[in-house]
DNA sequence: CATTTATTTGTAAACGATTACATACAAATT
DNA sequence: AATTTGTATGTAATCGTTTACAAATAAATG
């Protein structure tokens, strides 16, 4: 692979002009852009970023933390953050941390070491101490997760306005007994969902039975479906249950219909992320929508701007409760 | 952040020789070691990425082409990359090309820069010519989809022993009506499994009706659904359906229940993949598993063992076909 | 035509690491 | 004590760019 030298000297220029040429430098001769034009086809040269990135401390690599890979409530997002990002000149690197602090280190020092230039982190596990460091003098931006104490801006929704939303619905629709399929409530999201399911409980003048919340250990179908055997065991069942999850939802509802209950008839069910299979069961599934796409085209958008030096401010955004046969009645 | 001269003045030495305590030279005194180690942790430094690739032209980054982040199909193999990668040095990158060839070429330049060391491709839109140049003197493997008349090694499963073995047990359940929803045959695997179903027809003597070939434009659930509704304006309608793809099948089913339609009793179907999704239909769906996370651990290894230089050969897998509740009899 | 001004190009020093080679120093040998 | 040997460290070139600054060339002015 020829450099920079090479196709100097194959031009008869010296190698800044060639630099010029490849930075569109308005100082240059037309006849020497197509001598160096021609030359560059010729040897089939190609700049090399790690020379230019050396030089000019910048790689224009945004890298996206995500704890795994398998979960699609990110891929909508990741959709949005690659559709900016790449409109804007720069490229995305996704980065799985399996919630490993030695991988999670690898990526906080591609950035670091300005192989990347910065981090939109929507891993809920992350290092915050040490994600706060890296911040001092880099840009960060979080998404659907963030820490309420620190100042890292972030792009989220209002989870317990949206929890609450949900239990609305369902206590309109006549349940009194409603089930709670939460998740580890380390996570900000789960513990702030739990907020405006009690909220609701509370304004509608109802009773926090304790035993109708079931903490899972992950997002799996499984932890679903088991959380349905839990609550099958108690003396008074609940007749529905809100999922945090619609993969939690999905292992609800297949439990459900394995135990010959009817939903919506005789068990009502609410998922969380609308991802896309939610559309695709039987029956199709109620859920909370949040703008996945427009979270990710704002973090990047939020990330560049830090990026450019200028102050962002954190962002919460729409969600919107979609009404589908799980609890039509 | 400090670069690597600041350290060796505040350790009062070369710079020579904090490079050799970063290496593990062996030729280091334990009392220098001590000193440098110290300014190192006083300066809180950290070798940059940049300088020492561009000094050794490797950057032990390791790229993976998709078509895009939203198929379940790659995560599992994603996941079988990922932890060789990481065992073995290597860090790994998800890139979507969104099958646009500009994007694909930021990936190649990445490579052809030594910013990346090189790319396992699972992208069946992928330009093969552009991949084949870069191929001659860059590390290439290629997953799932291959070109037969190239000679960049691949790991793949028999997707026409796999259609066969469908068919086969779709004829022995009494279906003698079967059709196939395919996806774009300019893809390798959608030809090699209609060979498959073909050859299946032929071997048990059973006519090829052309209008049971349902080509899709792309895996959505939508065509899917689209397919089982141009079936159901034949004059004889099928009674079993093989999908190439789960998310296809997925939609069938869903289009068969709302038509009144009992899965199996009414109509068999079988996907493809076994992706997660699939153990949580309602029935349950009959589908072909490739060993995702093998062929993943494969591919980086062959990966891997080029980089090395070592040559490396293409790889069969196996598939294994799972019999659920969409193909009782 | 000589001089000034504007424009285009070249020179060489960064960026931050690694490493062949040279050198310094200590220990071992004569 | 002088010489040899071995080990530890330093010097400086290198990787491929970009970019102040200097230099050269062309155009404009008197």
């Amino acid at each position: 692979m020829a450099n920079i030298h090479e196709v100097a000297k194959q031009a008869g220029v010296s190698s800044a002009t060639v630099s010029r040429v490849l930075n569109e430098a308005p100082t240059v001769t037309e006849k020497t852009r197509q001598k160096v034009e021609q030359a560059i086809k010729q040897l089939n040269y190609e700049p090399s970023m790690l020379g230019r990135n050396l030089r000019n401390s910048e790689s224009r690599l945004l890298l996206v933390l995500i704890p795994n890979f398998s979960n699609p409530y990110y891929t909508e997002i990741i959709n949005g953050i690659e559709d900016y990002s790449v409109e804007h000149g720069y490229n995305i690197l996704l980065c799985e941390t399996d919630s490993n602090p030695k991988r999670e280190n690898t990526f906080f020092n591609m950035v670091k070491n300005k192989l990347a230039d910065g981090i939109i982190s929507m891993d809920p596990t992350v290092n915050m101490s040490k994600l706060q460091d890296l911040a001092l003098d880099h840009a960060i931006v979080m998404c659907s997760e963030y820490d309420e104490y620190e100042r890292i801006p972030y792009v989220a929704i209002d989870n317990e306005a949206a929890a609450y939303k949900v239990m609305k619905h369902l206590i309109r629709l006549g349940h009194d007994q409603i089930a709670l399929i939460n998740s580890d409530e380390k996570f900000l999201y789960a513990r702030q969902r739990r907020k405006g399911y009690e909220r609701a409980l509370e304004e509608f003048g109802l009773p926090l039975r304790n035993e109708l919340i079931y903490n899972t250990q992950n997002l799996d179908f499984q932890e679903g479906a088991q959380a349905i055997r839990k609550f099958s065991q108690l003396e008074r069942n609940p007749t529905a249950a809100f999922a945090v999850s619609d993969t939690l939802a999905i292992g609800a509802l297949k439990e459900v219909n394995v135990r010959g209950l009817k939903v919506p008839e005789d068990f009502a069910l609410v998922g969380f992320d609308n991802i896309s299979f939610s559309n695709m069961t039987n029956p199709t599934l109620t859920t909370v929508a949040q703008p996945m796409y427009q979270m990710g085209t704002t973090a990047a958008s939020m990330l560049i701007k830090q990026l450019q030096g200028q102050e962002v401010d954190s962002i919460m955004m729409d969600h919107e409760l979609i009404i589908r046969e799980s609890t039509l009645n």
